[in-house]
DNA sequence: GAGGCTATTTATAAGAC
DNA sequence: TGTCTTATAAATAGCCT
């Protein structure tokens, strides 16, 4: 995290990797010691490692003795006072996270269209795959991405000055504005998928919308009317 | 931690404490994950607060199990486990949900560096928006690309009939290796950046790669240079 | 290797909505 | 209350001894 942003994967060289061990277990403790202590509330950590015989526990070895045993025991505790907020409290974490992840195969729906569109546009595709896609969506996606390339030109030709900051700015992919670097948490950003920058470029779409608009339809496609 | 130097003790204020809470409990699993990741080290974290029912464990439930399970022949044998009721069930539930969406999310990521590849081939994006991506991953899936066109290209040449048999087992769709659509080549180029003519249609997948790789170190002065 | 030392990246407490 | 943004404190990778 610093010198160098860091790449979250195996650091195969040892010593650094047990340097960096060292450094972040004990930034970990510290941090679950700031937890506790700031929040009030109850956590542990346990850390395995292959350069102590004896694995690292937080907090005390009774502290974690008692959190584990509450943790394995769950499911008889408090069963009966909560039961119901519990209940209620996770049907809900259900919904978010079945609504989440609605939102994400939608969003991949999308994604696969424009990649196949982009296949097409760099002619490592044709619309003769195009029994892979969906029509209807597809239709939706060119159009979508039609009005922003519209929209793109009759800026760049009101504004000569190709500026890069325009109004697109937060831009096609690669979401996170704060996000950090792989956190793979910032991956799918909701929502921030309009305006691709067409960042001063004149898009091939002419080509490719025409190739696709013929062969579409006849393919025996409907819907290729509003495109134009 | 910012804007005052935070005091290691209870914070009174109720939503004051809570939202640093949450704060904290999701660095301090970022934490985790980034030492069991980066050190190959086991490690779990269990979190109990009063703002949940359900006490959060990292890794999964299944990891933590792991580890506990290590923890616990460590210390003391006492076989508590039972879980088999409602909660049980529905806590599996949201973790198949959960682990589903991981996976799609990295899909997602996946399509979104795909797709910012083929807007590039399209010319309608360019490697200054590459700090837009993450360079690693974007070096893994131009590396699978390359790797299935040649595969594909090597297929066709040696069995012009079609014996299919290929390692390429999800077959990407690009069937005209060579064969471009038609002629193209009308493709303009505006704005100042260093613009890729892409020219005619042909898959322009050689120039794209060297283009990219030359172009992104060139560009990366600043602070990546994780490339290489 | 084990500390100590920055230059940077991260994490986050406060604010702003 | 929750989210997003910003200013600042904290963590730490790469060096050096």
């Amino acid at each position: 995290m610093t010198r160098k942003k860091v790449t979250l994967a195996f650091i195969t060289n040892d010593s650094e990797r047990k340097a960096s061990f060292k450094k972040r277990k004990k930034g970990l403790i510290k941090k679950v010691n700031e937890l506790t202590t700031l929040c009030g509330v109850e956590a542990c950590a346990i850390i395995y490692s292959p350069y102590e015989p004896v694995p690292e526990v937080w907090p005390s070895r009774q502290g974690a003795e008692g959190v584990l045993t509450r943790f394995r025991e769950l499911s008889e505790m408090d069963q009966t006072r909560k039961m119901v907020n519990q209940e209620a409290f996770t049907r809900q974490r259900i919904k978010k996270a079945q609504d989440q992840l609605r939102r994400l195969q939608k969003e991949n729906k999308r994604k696969e269209l424009e990649n196949f569109m982009y296949q097409c546009m760099a002619g490592m595709a044709s619309v003769n795959d195009f029994n892979l896609c969906d029509a209807a969506e597809m239709n939706l996606v060119m159009n979508q991405t039609m009005r922003e390339i519209n929209a793109r030109m009759e800026a760049i030709q009101k504004a000569p000055a190709p500026h890069h900051e325009d109004t697109a700015a937060h831009d096609v992919m690669m979401p996170p504005p704060t996000g950090s670097p792989s956190t793979g948490g910032s991956i799918a950003q909701i929502g921030g998928v309009d305006g691709w920058d067409v960042g001063g470029m004149v898009p091939p779409y002419p080509y490719f919308f025409n190739n696709f608009n013929s062969s579409t339809s006849a393919a025996g496609t409907t819907s290729g009317s509003d495109i134009n």
